[in-house]
DNA sequence: CATACCGTACTATCACGGTGGTACAGCAGA
DNA sequence: TCTGCTGTACCACCGTGATAGTACGGTATG
């Protein structure tokens, strides 16, 4: 579990941290009935409030991503896998639909836009 | 001067209207000397606060793509297009960054990711 | 000079994200 | 049973983005 925090970033902490679990679900790394640290040991590691913390996980129960058995901790949900590979395609499209709207709207060259885009995802 | 905000994107609306005045400044659609619209009209086209409007004035003019003419106008300054140019590039180049970093980190498959890119490209 | 507009500078208020701290119910293990 | 962990629910506080309103000095136009 090696997240990423990038506290001034626009998108808030508590979403990052939703969105990078759904991420490690959709990639494998975290499995359907496993358990992920607790809201105060990740909060540590990511050197951020647990209250942010336990806000996403709150989310993700939301979207029945997680589910927490009291006392105990939280665990993966069943049939959380293709909702977050489904997320995750969203979350990546959208963003990039928001680029590339903002790009064309300020006039920018196509070709130029191109350009851009070839030599950062080459370097990604 | 057809801006369009987006109140709930993230992005400070203050910072939206800079960028879109940048861009209009990059693709010369507004020339070097030319007025703009005054606080209070821009504020009111854009359906916010005039002082909103005045930040990103005073954004603008704090890296001299704007001056003021006092009881007037602002005007675009001088050099102001091919500092614009090249931060219309840069806005949109590492917003892009960011997109592929976050692609990437989420173990998106570099196909799928090649094919999104290739999708909303088009779409754009 | 009077009026109307210009930018600018305040003050107050609100929503939201985030932090810090405290408290409580539930479960596991010694 | 006791201790320690779990999630959860509060509370107060702060910074920032945004709004609303008011006021002031400067300029253009009549």
């Amino acid at each position: 579990m090696f997240f990423k925090i990038n506290p001034s970033n626009g998108v808030p902490v508590y979403e990052q941290v939703s969105r990078q679990i759904m991420f490690a679900v959709a990639s494998g790394s975290l499995g359907p009935g496993e358990m992920i640290p607790s809201v105060r040991e990740m909060a540590r590691e990511l050197a951020i409030n647990p209250n942010t913390v336990a806000r996403a996980f709150r989310d993700l129960q939301d979207q029945n991503i997680l589910q927490t058995v009291r006392g105990t901790g939280v665990e993966v949900a069943k049939g959380a896998k293709s909702k977050c590979v489904n997320a995750r395609t969203r979350v990546i499209r959208d963003r990039l639909r928001d680029v590339f709207a903002e790009a064309r709207q300020s006039q920018l060259n196509d070709e130029e836009l191109q350009e851009i885009v070839d030599a950062e995802l080459q370097n990604s």
